[in-house]
RNA sequence: CGGGGCGUAGUAUAUCGGUAGUACACCUGCUUUGGGAGCAGGAAGGCCCGGUCCGAUUCCGGGCGCCCCGACCA
């Protein structure tokens, strides 16, 4: 992409409104817009990266035999009833509105009734199972205080996977697998060394849940750490008991702010008894399906990532996740050095490699600010001196290592 | 939802009970051209409603919005 098709400025400086450093980043480079309070919009940069978590997130759940869908958000208060979690009492972050000719409708905040109530249409054999449907869906949450950037917020799209199982013991291979695929997921976008899977409250079917907390500063949650033997322990369920079951001590573990960028929850057959999903075993029996519910943010992954990798110049994006592979940036100059930025603009383009091209009439300054904030992972200058050194000028944003490429060069290192 | 803070051009900020100033961005021209250029000219602003006052952006009340702390966060 040129980045005169490019419509978002950078800003120098942050918002007066926005005090969470991934919002500052995001807002001042122009990844993002705050719409209001707890809510964001994508913007060309922003959606790029987004959807760079989303594919990596469909990837691995492809991988581990989840099916993709897409349910409404738009939700009849029906099979919320039947579970108990349509009164405002009991779930306080409804976004309700109603019919035109009378009648509630809810903005789903999550989707095991919808789901769960559609797959009666479609399970009913144990030959049926297990799957695994999942989406890439927006949530309404009316959180009574939206805060820390793209953190928390009112409206955003969560991976959701839904497991149904034939048994607690088939349903606790995909729980581990699923597990398994997270921490590929959290590899894959760069959060690996700070990402623990986390024992979390597990409700009335299983002991535990598992959260995948990114240790980081601006985390709003608290977890407690064994770096060295991997292991960490939401502080909600901290207790002898637990650490008796993990093997740890007390003094083992250190106390860390964290970002809980995903999580994993066993459901027993709470929504499958209460809404009816039953499948006829092999011995002609009526059974409730075993589920699971298997959470991720890609917007707080995003932000996640941002917050934790940028330096006092911007935003820096690992590869996997960035934007752009590559940000050429023409120094303006004679009409040669035009003509040779243009020349392999279509060069890597052809090669196949997301290059954003600053072909900007701006100066020197301007552009090597704005793509250290941009943080796209390469940035190749070309201007009169590489011209006249017969090569380009290869910058890693993360490091600063700076080496001179040919074409057939860049084109190798960054396929 | 409790407590605190804030609301002035596109952005970030200043001042002031009486003409609202600056920087960046933007428009025009000239110069400049490897780390957010210079000069000249230009366009652009007081969240809303009410009160006090000769006069309110400023003071007072209400509303709305935003931020922070806490509570909350299947």
């Amino acid at each position: 992409m040129r980045h005169t098709e490019l419509f978002t400025k950078t800003r120098r400086d942050a918002p007066s409104d926005e005090v969470a450093k991934n919002a500052q980043l995001l807002i001042r480079a122009g990844y993002i817009h705050k719409e209001m309070a707890g809510v964001y919009d994508l913007l060309p940069l922003g959606l790029r990266t987004f959807n760079k978590v989303v594919g990596i997130i469909r990837e691995e759940m492809n991988n581990i035999g989840g099916t993709e869908l897409h349910l409404s958000a738009l939700q009849s208060p029906e099979n919320w009833r039947k579970t108990d979690r349509w009164d405002d009492e009991k779930v306080d972050n409804w976004f309700k509105t109603s019919l035109r000719q009378g009648g509630e409708l809810g903005l789903g905040f999550t989707h095991e009734e919808t789901l769960t109530a559609l797959m009666r249409e479609h399970i009913s054999s144990w030959r049926d199972l297990p799957t695994y449907p999942y989406q890439f869906q927006t949530k309404f949450r009316n959180e009574a205080r939206a805060k820390s950037g793209l953190m928390r917020t009112r409206e955003f799209v969560m991976k959701d996977l839904y497991s149904f199982s034939r048994s607690t013991q088939e349903h606790d291979v995909f729980y581990a697998a699923c597990g398994d695929a997270y921490e590929r997921i959290f590899q894959r976008v760069g959060l690996g060394v700070l990402t623990y899977k986390t024992f979390a409250s597990g409700g009335s079917f299983s002991k535990y849940s598992h959260e995948f907390q990114a240790l980081s500063a601006a985390g709003e949650d608290t977890v407690y750490v064994s770096k060295e033997k991997k292991i960490a322990i939401n502080k909600e369920v901290l207790n002898d008991e637990v650490l008796a079951d993990l093997g740890v001590t007390r003094d083992e573990l250190t106390e860390e702010p964290a970002i809980e960028v995903g999580n994993i929850f066993s459901l027993g057959t709470r929504f499958s008894e209460t809404l009816g999903l039953t499948y006829k075993n092999e011995d002609g029996e009526s059974v409730p399906v075993v589920m699971g519910s298997y959470g991720i943010g890609p917007a707080r992954v995003m932000a996640t990532v941002a917050e934790v990798f940028a330096d006092e110049k911007g935003l820096v994006w690992p590869v996997a996740i960035a934007p752009f592979r590559a940000h050429i940036v023409e120094i303006p100059g004679s009409e040669d050095v035009k003509k040779e930025a243009e020349e392999l603009y279509s060069s890597l383009m052809e090669a196949g490699i997301d290059v954003l091209y600053d072909n900007r009439d701006a100066r020197a300054g301007e552009k090597f600010a704005d793509s250290d904030l941009l943080g796209i992972p390469v940035r190749i200058v070309v201007s009169e001196k590489t011209l006249a050194a017969g090569k380009f000028e290869c910058v890693e944003r993360a490091t600063g290592h700076t080496t001179q490429k040919s074409v057939s060069g860049l084109i190798q290192t960054l396929s």
